[in-house]
DNA sequence: TTTTCTTGAAATTTCGAGATTTTGTGATTT
DNA sequence: AAATCACAAAATCTCGAAATTTCAAGAAAA
């Protein structure tokens, strides 16, 4: 039988990659009869999920996912950018050769994986490994920062970035910017400039900021 | 009987203000008697704790407070001037009169009690009030960022920050350099100067930082 | 002495039944 | 038509007992 932090796990990736659609209930007590546990169990994790915002819980009226918003991609893209931005920046100055070749290699992965993704018909396929290879090269730009505080503020900004983008992600239509940012971070960050790092990750962002007043 | 959410905002509480000692374990089984619920009710409370980082969970071996860190309150610091500098730089954008109102009035009443602590003999009958006063400062500084998300970070940020430094803060030896500090960041931002607030922000928060190589 | 094994106690986790609260439907009133 | 109310159905929440796992201390083996 699955063990509670699986399901912890198994949930949290589905409602990442919107295995839920938004504004749907999550009811534990249907959850239940697919995990072959009881709805205390579900419960349990959900209250989990529902801190880090994957999961919105309302006093006696359960679990719920959150609402796509143009407002909250927004505040999630400047806090991304911001996190990223700041956890680069010190891992250019802590991460040494190792890091370099980390980054080098989930680029490569993700570069390769986003060239064919541009001339694919069927896109589908590609969904999830495109969606890890993206999470982990982002990963890896602030692997060496040094602070795990850090990370975990990072982890959780970008699950609900994911949430609320996946949907709309799935047609690949930015792709090729998508190469060409990602490519230009790479450069910047194994070059060592701080600033045009920070300046490129903000670019490769900056299409889900909405345009202030 | 105490409610859910009373529960949860309790133990936050006591969390975050030492009522458990770093290291020790929190046993739903015991603190259901003093709430008067089952100790699945306290379970689901901690769960929700432990994702704010007020309690570390482990499979099978439940739940207990962190301890204390130096590391772990540098990189807390970090964030705290990370996020707080942003949020207060654009709160200034932001603001208007109503957001430097509330401000002042939020400075003025920390203010008042630190005048008071700096002469008191015995601190502890402020200790309470003074935390109350520096929370309501702090988190006024960001109020008017307009970003939830922002908020959320700071607040997860700083429950952990204090609960790391709620033990050794009550001796108050740094009290009369944080009136400076605390006018200082006042003044800076009811002038609109975002750089010299984000710099004043960063200079209060500096002592609990770790000098880099 | 140090390590491994055994075993009972203690802590944690799971579970489903019953209590409580919300939600949906349709009748009644304004 | 809109608002209020009543009531049944559904969902949520609470609870303590049972099952499982960890912990600690002493015995046995290396």
């Amino acid at each position: 039988m699955l063990q509670n932090t699986d399901i912890y796990e198994t949930l949290k990736y589905r409602l990442m990659t919107n295995g839920f659609a938004h504004g749907q209930k999550v009811r534990a007590e249907h959850l239940r009869q697919e995990f072959g546990c009881s709805a205390s169990t579900i419960r349990e994790v959900l209250f989990r999920l529902s801190t880090l915002g994957l999961v919105e819980f309302r006093d006696q009226r359960g679990f719920r996912v959150p609402e796509k918003s143009a407002e909250v991609v927004n505040e999630l893209t400047h806090m991304r950018v911001l996190l990223e931005a700041e956890g680069t920046a010190m891992s250019i100055r802590l991460g040494g050769i190792a890091w370099e070749a980390q980054l080098t290699a989930a680029h490569h992965q993700l570069s390769h994986l986003e060239m064919r993704l541009q001339t694919a018909d069927d896109k589908a396929p590609f969904v999830d490994l495109w969606f890890a290879a993206e999470k982990q090269f982002h990963e890896t730009l602030i692997s060496a920062c040094g602070s795990d505080s850090l990370r975990g503020l990072h982890h959780q900004i970008y699950c609900r970035f994911r949430q609320q983008l996946m949907v709309e992600d799935r047609a690949f239509d930015f792709i090729s910017n998508n190469i060409r940012h990602h490519q230009q971070i790479l450069d910047a960050a194994l070059s060592g400039d701080e600033a045009l790092t920070r300046q490129k990750i903000h670019d490769h962002l900056a299409r889900h900021l909405l345009a202030t007043a």
